[in-house]
RNA sequence: GGGGAUGUACGCUAACCUGGUAGACUACUAGCUUUGGGAGCUAGUCGUCCGAGUUCAAAUCUCGGCAUCCCCA
């Protein structure tokens, strides 16, 4: 607790950029560094990506996903292997070119994604039908030099993320394990972050480069912009035909693998800062906050001893369930530590003093409604239990509603644009799937698709496309995206 | 991809136009005093984004770079 910083000065539904900004800065969670778009991740902060991690890895590994690693340096040539691919990340590495004073004879990208380098290792592991599936993960860090304005977080130069990268005999076992995946995110975001987003599937202009097919959650933030969540993407045989990933079937029959690839990233932290802070600075899911319960002491230089011994007493027993600090700094008033422990988001507050003692009740301060209420000592743990519960369904119950509040039908395409000027959001809108009507709503209004909703594709009969007039062929969500 | 604005201490800001001892608040350190919603006194520490140019002299003027923010595509 080296620094303390003033407040928050602007309002999140005034300035937006700037509050998030300052939230994410002077709550500790992240903090910029030497290097432009790369961020120090901070206790806090890191310890939400940490349980982020954890529960997704807990899910993969549940279903058979088994984690690796590889090299965070991948060779020229094989980013060059598959054209799709490489026309999509090439403007955006970062390249190796020297050791030293000698300069390497073939440069090395820094990984913008792996790949290239993983399946250049499955052509070699994969050789017979028993060898699948293979469904390998890794979590590790990833770069993509490309961005003129870096948002901490939201968009990031180098990120932190897992990418699952899995291999299959046939199609229809590759197909079956996108809704494992997409639910498997959807779960965590919900269980930890505490978010929500519209799940769909990517248009052909919008797809990971090199997939077949791409999936994705995609979020609303308050400034009205959306932003990509977790993807998954159905990779065919693209890569598998380029990397020569063959394996014979149990007819002796020589085939290509069929794969997947899918990833949650540290932006998801971003998304987190943004749906749930407020002008007071950060709230932060329990689940993932490092510090769940904070104690502060009151006392009068007369009732420190038996203030303080009563504070220790509870936070022995608070710290068998839960993540429990006492703020014992003499040097600050308690109005001051109220104020700091809001801005830096800590799901719940115990204020105890003398008073308290005597009535043996504590006051417990909910951080996302701000409410006051007594808990009996003799009950704290339930109390406590109770109260981080209800603040983790009412911030996930929050964060549904801003999305689904911030989705808007259009039937026609001046009501498209009219909406997104007025809300921004997502526009829900029929789309006759070509690619000539979605550059033109992109050119003409910054919106591009975000995804086409898996649940709502039931809804396009009779539906025309917004902007030629023709059938559609998707419900589309329309956005201006980060 | 195009345009605009701004860079002074952890943060916020003054001096810039009109070149001449970088100052306030906050934070930080020490001591005293205080402690139920950002408490006070005293003493101290820390700064002109980077590089080049003009000049006796540059935070200030010029050029370049870098960074941050905003708008448009």
């Amino acid at each position: 607790m080296s620094e303390k910083q003033e407040g928050i000065t602007v309002k999140k539904s005034q300035d937006f950029s700037e509050w998030y900004t300052q939230v994410i800065i002077k709550s500790g969670f992240v903090d910029y560094t030497a290097v432009s778009g790369c961020l120090a991740f901070r206790p806090d902060g890191y310890f939400a990506w940490e349980a982020t991690m954890r529960a997704t890895d807990e899910l993969f590994r549940k279903d058979g996903i088994l984690n690796v690693y590889f090299p965070l340096f991948i060779p020229e040539k094989f980013l060059q292997k598959e054209q799709e691919h490489v026309k999509g990340f090439t403007p955006e590495v970062a390249w190796v070119t020297h050791t030293g004073e000698s300069k390497l004879d073939e440069r090395l990208a820094v990984r913008p994604t792996s790949e290239t380098i993983m399946y250049d290792s499955y052509s070699k592991w994969i050789r017979s039908w028993r060898d699948l599936p293979m469904r390998l993960n890794q979590w590790n860090n990833v770069v993509r030099w490309e961005f003129k304005h870096p948002v901490p977080l939201l968009r990031s130069r180098e990120f932190l993320w897992n990418e699952g990268h899995t291999a299959f005999a046939t199609k229809k076992e590759a197909d079956a394990e996108q809704d494992f995946v997409l639910g498997t995110y959807e779960a965590v975001l919900k269980d930890n972050l505490a978010i929500a987003g519209i799940v769909g599937r990517k248009t052909d202009s919008e797809k990971f480069a090199g997939a077949d097919a791409s999936y994705s959650i995609e979020h609303i933030l308050p400034s009205g912009k959306t932003v990509q969540g977790p993807d998954f993407h159905s990779d065919g045989q693209r890569f598998a035909k380029a990397f020569g990933i063959t394996f014979l079937d149990k007819e002796g029959k020589k085939d290509f693998v069929y794969q997947n690839t899918f990833a949650i990233s540290t932006r998801e932290l971003g998304v987190m800062v943004a749906l749930h802070g407020d002008d007071k600075g950060l709230v932060i899911p329990p689940m993932v906050a490092r510090i769940q319960v904070v104690i502060v002491p009151i006392y009068k230089e007369d009732t420190m001893k038996e203030v303080m011994a009563a504070t220790k007493e509870i936070q022995k027993r608070l710290s068998k369930k839960f993540r429990v600090h006492v703020d014992d700094r003499d040097a600050y008033s308690p109005g001051w530590k109220f104020n700091e422990w809001e801005m830096r988001g800590v799901p719940v507050r115990i204020e105890l003093g003398a008073r308290e003692i005597k009535e043996k009740k504590v006051v417990a301060a909910r951080r996302d409604t701000g409410e006051k209420a007594p808990l009996a000592i003799g009950e704290l743990e339930d109390g406590i239990e109770t109260l981080l519960d209800d603040i983790q369904t009412n911030l996930y119950n929050n964060a549904k509603k801003f999305l689904y509040d911030n989705i808007r039908p259009a039937k026609t395409y001046a009501e498209l644009k009219k909406i997104l000027d007025q809300h921004g959001g997502m526009v829900e809108a029929g789309w006759c799937g070509s690619a000539e009507c979605e550059n033109r709503v992109k050119d003409e209004t910054g919106a591009k698709i975000t995804n086409m909703p898996l649940d709502t594709q039931k809804k396009t009969k009779g539906a025309k496309c917004t902007y030629c007039g023709k059938e559609a062929k998707h419900i589309a969500n329309f956005g201006r995206s980060y």
